[in-house]
DNA sequence: AGAGTGGGCCTTTTT
DNA sequence: GGCCCACTCT
């Protein structure tokens, strides 16, 4: 039923700080401007999506609407707090009080506060990956199920198929058909294992993060009241990248917008690159359906790129078939056609890469101002080798994220343990890095410990080697438990470092310095934390992009060329990109192409790495590319370039024995 | 028996 | 870099 929204019952007597109008489009204006009520942005790449979500936002202060009023979903918390520092340079102060950032941010916000009712304890930890396969590799020892004889899914495969059925709201049968049907007769046993999981994850105190979803949901579902309170106090959803949002995430905007139904979902159906983690765009194609009344703004004016670059941009997508109509217009003026670059293999286009890379630098580039891109990690060897080479400064925003490098988990490690003495995987993570204890000693410590044995006399239970190492570490807990501590995560790093830890990092590893700076680092940023348990959380949930600016040394304003990932580039742009091995089996992946959908989300991944780029765009592909073994395989090009109409780009062949091109 | 080390083999995308 | 397996050392 449609019905009459009033944006804001409190009537504005001043004139508005702002002047809407000069600063935004007609399109973008209107949506920035209209009234509550289910609103669906269709916001093209480029469009100015982020500044018409953040206007909106400062649009809804100005008419009185509470700060804390308001909820904003977004995919990484950098754009989270970008968008609010943005309405504060523009209001004034007050803006840490609306809450924003991941879902995942978001629902451990509201977890920490109410998780005893669900029998957990305010202080749980939060497990990554990882320690999600450790955990469910301990239940399948448990479930004494013989990994060998049936070939049983392993558990790095078990954590994919759980967190596929948690995020598609399927069971776990269901899960197995759609994605492993090789395993479905086994759905019986691996939903056991799934029980035993959860059951051993209420007992460690630990939550995985899909659990931050589904448990935030359980919450609301099952606690009236709790779904009272925050169906009241969010007056105003906004959420960003709402193409990317899977059924979970769209189940709890659509519970906590239920009462004011004022939400504001933003998003590019053609940019929805994450079905494999359950992303469904049809959140997206069918939310006019679910919000009845719903009114819909596109904004798809580009500003970001020239009329060439998009011009490709839309030629290639338009090979999708299911999507909502749309082209981009470009603003900007005419420039160069993308290029297509040929190379014999993988050396060569990290050679023409690199040379071009300087000369762009001559030209006037920032090399802040580049990006290479690909579709996964390891492509990008070739090209770290040759611009190391060549000394010119580069980052990569790398397959492992900072929290996930060993170094870091182990020292998060005592501090989890310190706070939560349920934490069995942190407690088994830290004892084994004393000499002499590996995994089966850390089973029997952690039984002596877990069953009530002070740590301080079980000095005799460690093997006999490591007995001093032993007292340090029963020392340093105790200590990091007493209240002098207890809330001071870098003093407790500082203790961790002390008790030993610099010592085995010494011995362990041959980058001892730069393992030892990141530590460093790590103190630094836990200073602003007042609560262990508040920096533990931020630190696993903070997204890759985001740990390079928070946790990198100061890097004196260094400029430097960006490798990423094409999913990582996500929401970002540069003057110049590279795309590379843009090959058929590497962009699109093999992997992708055994899905039915498979090779339309592949374009869709295209298309977001091609509209990155402002001025100029390299398409590079080699005809040989060697394999694991040294061997030469012969490559074709991407369907994706080769579906294109040539006369849309410069085509370039780079030579085989000449170094320039 | 369990800890630790080195070699061979493979690599999609991530909160 | 990660995982698995075989091997050696305690």
């Amino acid at each position: 039923m449609p019905r009459e929204y009033v944006l804001n019952p409190v009537e504005r007597t001043e004139p508005l700080r702002i002047d809407y109008a000069s600063l935004l489009n007609e399109q973008q204006l209107a949506a920035v401007q209209a009234p509550g009520g289910p609103i669906l942005v269709i916001a093209g790449a480029g469009s100015g999506k982020t500044r018409t979500l953040t206007y909106r936002v400062a649009w809804l202060i100005e008419h009185g609407v509470p700060a804390d009023r308001i909820l904003l979903m977004t995919f990484t918390n950098k754009a989270a707090r970008e968008m609010l520092q943005r309405v504060e340079q523009l209001l004034g102060g007050g803006m840490h009080r609306i809450w924003g950032g991941t879902f995942h941010h978001v629902g451990n916000r509201v977890l920490r506060r109410h998780a005893t009712l669900l029998g957990y304890k305010g202080d749980f930890s939060i497990m990554d990956r990882e320690d999600a396969k450790d955990l469910i590799n301990a239940c399948l020892t448990d479930a004494k199920i013989d990994t060998t004889k049936e070939r049983f899914p392993k558990g790095d495969v078990l954590a994919d198929v759980f967190s596929l059925a948690i995020n598609t709201e399927h069971t776990i049968a269901q899960a197995l058909a759609g994605h492993y049907p090789y395993f479905e007769q086994l759905a019986g046993e691996v939903a056991k294992v799934e029980t035993a999981y959860r059951e051993r994850k209420l007992k460690t105190n630990a939550m995985d993060y899909d659990d931050l979803l589904l448990n935030w949901l359980r919450l609301m579902r099952e606690h009236a009241d709790i779904r009272a309170l925050y169906q009241q106090r969010f007056q105003y959803v906004l959420v960003d990248e709402y193409q990317d949002t899977n059924k979970i995430q769209a189940d709890l905007i659509d519970l906590l917008a239920a009462q004011h139904r004022n939400i504001m979902v933003v998003g590019d159906d053609s940019q929805s690159i994450y079905s494999w983690r359950g992303a469904n765009f049809q959140n997206i194609i069918t939310f006019p359906d679910r919000y009845a009344g719903t009114r819909v703004f596109k904004i798809e004016t580009n500003y970001r790129s020239i009329p060439e670059i998009l011009e490709l941009a839309n030629e290639s997508i338009s090979a999708n078939v299911r999507q909502f109509p749309k082209e981009l217009q470009a603003v900007r003026k005419s420039g160069a056609k993308p290029w297509l670059i040929q190379c014999g293999d993988g050396n060569q286009q990290a050679n023409f890469v690199a040379q071009r890379i300087l000369d762009l630098r001559d030209e006037g580039y920032q090399l802040n101002d580049l990006a290479v891109l690909y579709r996964s990690h390891f492509h990008c060897m070739e090209v770290q080798m040759e611009l190391q080479r060549r000394n010119i400064p580069f980052t990569v925003t790398s397959g492992i994220r900072f929290f996930e490098q060993a170094h870091i988990k182990d020292v998060a490690a005592y501090l989890r343990y310190a706070i939560n003495p349920g934490d069995e995987l942190a407690f088994k993570r830290a004892a084994r890095l004393l000499p002499g204890v590996g995994g089966k000693t850390a089973d029997r410590l952690w039984a002596l410990a877990s069953g009530g044995k002070p740590l301080a006399r079980m000095e005799h239970d460690a093997p006999k080697k490591a007995a001093a190492d032993w007292k340090q570490f029963a020392g340093a807990i105790a200590e990091m438990r007493e209240p002098a501590l207890a809330n001071q995560p870098a003093a407790m790093i500082r203790r961790v470092i002390e008790c030993g830890y610099d010592n085995y990092l010494k011995a362990r590893f041959t980058n001892y310095t730069a393992r030892l700076e990141d530590l460093n680092q790590l103190q630094i940023f836990a200073r602003r934390f007042a609560a262990t348990e508040e920096f533990l959380s931020d630190l696993s949930l903070m997204t890759n992009v985001e740990a390079e600016d928070e946790t990198a040394p100061a890097q004196e304003d260094e400029e430097r060329v960006r490798l990423s990932t094409v999913h990582q580039a996500k929401g970002q742009e540069w003057g110049v990109v590279f795309v590379i091995y843009l090959n058929d089996g590497m962009f699109p992946s093999v992997k992708s192409l055994e899905d039915r959908d498979g090779e339309e989300e592949e374009r869709r991944l295209f298309y977001v790495a091609v509209t990155r780029a402002k001025d100029e765009l390299y398409l590079s592909y080699p005809l040989l590319r060697f394999n694991a073994s040294q061997q030469e395989l012969l490559q074709k090009p991407s369907r994706f370039v080769l579906e294109v109409p040539p006369e849309l780009m410069e085509e370039v062949k780079v030579n085989l024995r000449s170094r320039d091109y």
